[in-house]
DNA sequence: CGAGATGATTCGGC
DNA sequence: GCCGAATCATCTCG
């Protein structure tokens, strides 16, 4: 009677349990068949234990051990606990996973963080490279694998991380798993609620690791942001894409703005992606009408060239006796247009300075001076164009007396504002 | 190191 | 969605 109320104050004390893992005390008292009035009993005992000795609680554990009526309590406590700890788990088990962490996860693996070794990662940077547009030349080359070694940094730390805490984990799940078997020698712990702590143990460590997987997240957007930002990232396009860019904008000045197809093939022979050729035509025609004295020599160097290209297969036509076709020329698959468009160009966009009288000044620099000859030369030598030579003129023409390209839609139905008399639209050359 | 060049972005207009 | 214009951020060169 009072024995069995002390006993079960003393276990429950001794096993360092509360309330709510002995279970209600009035069902106990229900069980054991005592009386309400002992209850509070029970609760001043098990109060009390805290302050008793390490020594006295021994001697009470001990004596607890070896009373004669422990085999029966300690069943019905394991009766008791295993209905507790059942509707417990009737309420915790199903929790979802965190959409949190499988947020995280999704990310670490499209970013090539977790997930197989080589293709996640290299695709990713492959995506960033992509992505940041850049020229793959030489230096593209060097951003990339650059990205890709900060990158496989960021996953080493990740990796080594994650394993520190995966071990952490298992060994405290161990040491708590071994201590719970260890005192369920001594009072009522069945093996699902090892179960269950071990449960409440991963969902605190999963706390840890979800710290793990957002920094590293944040790591890889700070890498991708310093290496994709593309104002961060600019590189001059090489030499060659830039003539490429200069002649197809020189030799088509008239109407400086390439279709799609056009654009794409520029973008493929400039190594470039399409954007970055229609940013730089966007560029260009602004900064050459915004200074177009500026582009002058620029202008007449590709003019020149790409004149020079397209004479030399007329020649090359005639000497043949048979008709240039469009894509014979040197200098592209665009030559077609070349051919009459940059020989016009040569015509058109001499540097026309206007004197105080209004006259068309020719202004030729001396360093095109040698190139100017030949193209005289060739020129002298292919039919049609001998009377072209003659009437040079430059016109920044292709502008409108409100400076733009806006009515030159369809230049060959457009003349030049500033053309004198005599002087040939280049786009009519054609 | 500073000025100019250059590629990219943003924003408003159409 | 493309364009012009303004602007930013970086590169290049003297």
């Amino acid at each position: 009677m009072d024995d069995q109320t002390r006993m079960l104050a003393g276990l429950a004390g001794l096993g360092g349990l509360s309330q709510g893992d002995v279970g209600d005390p009035d069902s106990v008292r229900k069980q054991l068949g005592q009386p309400q009035q002992d209850i509070g009993d029970i609760l001043q005992q098990i109060m009390a234990i805290t302050d008793e000795s390490l020594d006295e609680a021994q001697a009470r554990k001990h004596a607890l051990n070896c009373h004669r009526m422990k085999p029966a309590l300690f069943s019905v406590l394991c009766e008791i606990k295993e209905k507790t700890v059942l509707s417990i788990r009737g309420i915790q088990d199903e929790d979802p996973p965190d959409p949190q962490i499988m947020r995280l996860d999704n990310m670490l693996l499209a970013e090539g963080v977790s997930g197989p070794e080589k293709g996640g990662g290299s695709a990713a940077a492959a995506a960033a490279a992509a992505a940041a547009g850049g020229s793959p030349g030489a230096d593209g080359g060097i951003e990339h694998s650059d990205y890709r070694a900060k990158l496989a940094q960021i996953r080493q730390i990740y990796h080594s991380e994650l394993e520190k805490y995966e071990q952490a984990c298992s060994e405290f799940t161990n040491h708590v798993m071994n201590l719970l078997r260890e005192q369920s020698r001594t009072r009522p712990i069945s093996p699902k609620e090892i179960e269950r702590m071990v449960a409440i143990i991963h969902r605190k460590f999963s706390s840890i690791q979800m710290q793990l997987k957002q920094s590293t997240c944040e790591a890889v957007m700070i890498l991708r942001s310093r290496f994709l930002d593309a104002r961060r990232k600019r590189r001059n396009f090489n030499k060659q894409a830039t003539e490429v860019l200069n002649e197809y904008f020189y030799s088509h000045l008239s109407n400086p703005y390439p279709s799609e197809e056009a654009k794409e093939e520029l973008a493929k022979k400039c190594a470039i992606t399409v954007s970055q050729v229609s940013n730089w035509f966007g560029n260009k025609r602004i900064r050459y009408k915004k200074n177009i004295g500026k582009f002058q020599e620029e202008a007449n160097l590709y003019a020149v060239k790409t004149a020079v290209d397209a004479a030399s297969v007329s020649a090359q036509a005639s000497q043949a006796n048979s008709p240039a076709t469009p894509n014979s020329g040197s200098s592209g698959s665009y030559s077609l247009s070349h051919a009459g468009d940059a020989a016009a160009a040569y015509l058109g966009l001499h540097p026309l300075n206007l004197n105080g009288a209004g006259e068309a000044v020719l202004n030729i620099s001396p360093s095109l001076q040698p190139q100017v000859d030949t193209l005289h030369r060739v020129t002298r030598l292919t039919a049609g164009y001998e009377e072209l030579t003659t009437s040079a003129l430059y016109a920044p023409h292709r502008l409108d007396t409100s400076n733009s390209w806006q009515d030159n839609t369809h230049p060959s139905c457009v003349t030049s504002p500033p053309a004198p008399p005599g002087s040939v639209h280049s786009d009519t050359s054609n």
